[in-house]
RNA sequence: GCCAACGUAGCUCAGCUGGUAGAGCACCUGAUUUGUAAUCAGGCGGUCGUGGGUUCAAAUCCUAUCGUUGGCUCCA
């Protein structure tokens, strides 16, 4: 007999092959009714599995998030069912669970479009009403392979994992009359799958590979309960609200038009939001020891042939002539940076100079890559090249670690990932030299703790890097910080520093940027406040609402008050009522109205209304002063 | 660049299977002089992304092209 302890600690004693289920039956018929899986020994397994020792056992229910995983698995599996019921010559690849859902890529005849979506959905509930239990089966790898090599079940995608494999057997998993090559686990039966939805279909290449066959990839999601598929959905629509495509047009700070796509036409407001921004990391570098620098944009291609960059990235380069000259759009800043440096001799007391640059680069993007301010062909980069020695980097890192943090947390963000690039395959520099640069950045995030994950091979050419993700409103990754070890453009370039033995040395190069380009970064911190930015940021900061047109008068003279305070304050003066304009005040945003009318002027206070919030009552103009200098030093929101 | 969908007034969108373009908001004019999320009335406004084709007739069908969106690949 073996042992089977349970949470609580009792201890059932069963006979080895017993399943889980019937296990779980003897525990309770509910709990047998609602189960999904099981947890045995820490490992997550079918309910069908059988019971060969001892062991720790946890009954998987709707009610555990570890249920999550397998359901969205199974309904993936329940949905490539459903379609290749509908679309016959449907071709299976794989249909892995990611954050939020799942998805499934096929490879067929039929172009998917959204429009299929309410016939797969129908199909798939009626697959799941039929409750088909979901039954696994192990087949020696070889013969797997001759079975979907069989012109009767070819599935190639199939075949072709499996060539890869080595594992002597492998598992399936079956239901009804559709089968799938799968690790498992599963629900016990399709009658499990019920809250699902369909999302989305894009194509994908078959292994992420563009030299691969283009496969057909449909997003879908599925919860445990209907409504957390309810409350996903909803929290999709509003995130879709945030989108700083919509509330950039909205609120009037920019736009981008067909003839010059990619390219950003900054509005009033817009580019007061942008000017903000400069100069908050203005502030912040110079009492850093950095030194702003300018640098042209258009710059004589021989700079960039020696950089290296025209031979790797020419494709995506801006290039233009003049009185037959060729010269580059700038791409990226730092060899020009490295033509400053070179100015004059350099001593190793010099060391570290840090040349800083709101740097406006060009880069001919692929057409669909394009996406709103987060990718752009024009922008702007927080752009400075730490130019240093290999003892110097940690320290330099670090400091840069805490700088980020330190702006980071300003602008509210807290959900930062941090990846660490290491050597790629084709690298330039010495292994030796390598081991101290990655060891330097290890370091440097102990020390600021920031927790870090490995994106192995990632790394630049020319050094290892530090990246710093955020997230935009529906969760997708952007890279916005980066920290990036350079060995060779300054030896590529010829800069040198004069080490105190008298000998010459390229310097190490270490890029960076902490809003990484202006134009994402303003993307980033629209979808995350939803356009509803704090005052001190704010490019509308106070406007003034006449209760009629006999205040107007009244009602410039307290703006000038107003902006000579240093606020960004305007007057609506407009001939409409005061509801009217409240209204619109709210619906631009504006972080604070004021009210002006008889009862003010009598009262010599003024009627304060917060965005969001409502009337604040009155104050005294000092008062109020007093109230938006608090909120802007405190970066409140 | 690749796959799919989409492109109608300044904005948001309607326009079914081809019959010669419509609403709300915005804007302009007039009335109203307004008290914490929409005052009323009238008016202006579009060669339906662009080029070509089919047809007696094209916003609608076909084709090419540009752009956008969702992904994939890429991101010095």
């Amino acid at each position: 007999m073996l042992k089977v302890t349970l949470p609580n600690s009792s201890v059932l004693e069963v006979e080895p092959g017993t399943t889980m289920l019937e296990v779980v039956k003897k525990i309770g018929p509910g709990l047998a009714k609602s189960a999904i899986a099981a947890i045995y020994n820490g490992k997550e397994l079918d309910l069908s599995r059988t019971l060969s020792q001892d062991g720790d056992l946890r009954v998987l229910t709707h009610q555990n998030p570890e249920s999550l995983e397998i359901v969205r698995h199974s309904t993936a599996h329940l949905m490539a069912m459903a379609v290749t019921e509908l679309f016959p010559g449907t071709l299976l690849t794989i249909g892995p669970v990611i954050e939020n859902g799942f998805y499934y890529d096929f490879d067929s005849p039929h172009k998917f479009s959204p429009d299929d979506f309410p016939a797969i959905e129908e199909k798939m509930k009626e697959i799941a009403k039929k409750d088909y239990p979901v039954e696994r089966s192990e087949m020696p790898r070889a013969e797997a392979i001759a079975y979907f090599k069989d012109p009767a079940h070819r599935e190639p995608y199939k075949v072709e994992m499996m060539e890869e494999w080595t594992d002597d057997t492998v598992s399936f998993y079956k239901q009804g009359p559709f089968s799938d090559l799968c690790r498992g686990p599963h629900v016990p039966g399709t009658g499990k799958l019920q809250h699902f939805k369909l999302l989305s279909v894009a194509g994908a290449y078959w292994r992420g590979d563009e030299k691969r066959p283009m496969l057909q990839r449909i997003y879908a999601t599925a919860f445990l309960t209907k409504d957390d598929l309810e409350k996903h959905l909803f929290q999709l629509e509003e995130a879709k609200k945030r989108d700083h495509r919509k509330v950039g047009k909205e609120l009037d700070y920019f736009h981008i038009e067909e003839g010059s796509p990619g390219m950003v036409f900054w509005h009033p407001r817009g580019w007061r939001l942008y000017s903000n921004l400069m100069s908050y990391i203005s502030a912040k570098l110079s009492r850093r020891g950095y030194q702003e620098v300018r640098t042209p944009e258009v710059v004589d291609k021989s700079l960039y042939v020696k950089s290296g960059h025209v031979a790797n990235y020419s494709d995506l380069m801006f290039f233009t002539q003049s009185e037959n000259r060729e010269f580059v759009i700038k791409p990226m800043n730092c060899p020009c940076h490295v033509e400053i440096f070179k100015q004059g001799i350099k001593s190793f007391r010099d060391l570290p100079i840090r040349l800083a640059e709101f740097g406006k680069c060009h880069r001919n993007e692929l057409a669909g890559v394009m996406h709103g301010l987060m990718r752009v062909r024009g922008f702007t980069q927080d752009d400075a090249h730490i130019f240093c020695t290999v003892e110097q980097i940690a320290d330099e890192v670090a400091d840069f670690c805490r700088l980020l943090q330190e702006v980071y947390a300003d602008f509210g963000f807290s959900d930062i990932i941090v990846k660490l690039a290491d050597r790629p395959e084709k690298r330039v520099g010495s292994d030796e030299v390598w081991t101290k640069a990655e060891a330097a950045l290890k370091e440097a995030c102990e020390r600021a703790r920031l927790g870090y994950i490995m994106n192995p091979g990632e790394g630049a050419f020319y050094g290892p890097k530090l990246e710093f993700t955020l997230k935009d409103s529906l969760g997708r990754h952007w890279q916005c910080g980066t920290i990036q070890v350079d060995f060779n453009t300054a030896d590529r370039l010829g800069a040198e520093y004069v080490a105190s033995d008298g000998s010459k040395h390229p310097p190490v190069m270490l890029h960076r940027a902490v809003f990484g380009s202006l134009e994402r970064f303003i993307a980033i911190l629209i979808e995350n406040f939803g356009g509803d930015l704090p005052l001190w940021m704010n490019p509308q900061q106070v406007r003034i609402l006449p209760v009629s047109e006999k205040f107007v008068d009244a009602a410039q003279e307290l703006n000038r008050k107003i902006l000579d305070a240093g606020l960004i304050s305007e007057v609506d003066v407009r001939n409409d009522k005061i509801g009217f304009k409240i209204r619109e005040g709210e619906r631009e945003k504006v972080p604070y109205l004021v009210i002006l009318g008889d009862k003010e002027i009598q009262s010599g206070k003024i009627s304060l209304r917060k965005r969001k919030t409502g009337d604040l009552g009155a104050f005294s103009l000092d008062e109020a002063l007093e109230k938006f200098k608090l909120e802007i030093s405190s970066k409140g929101a």
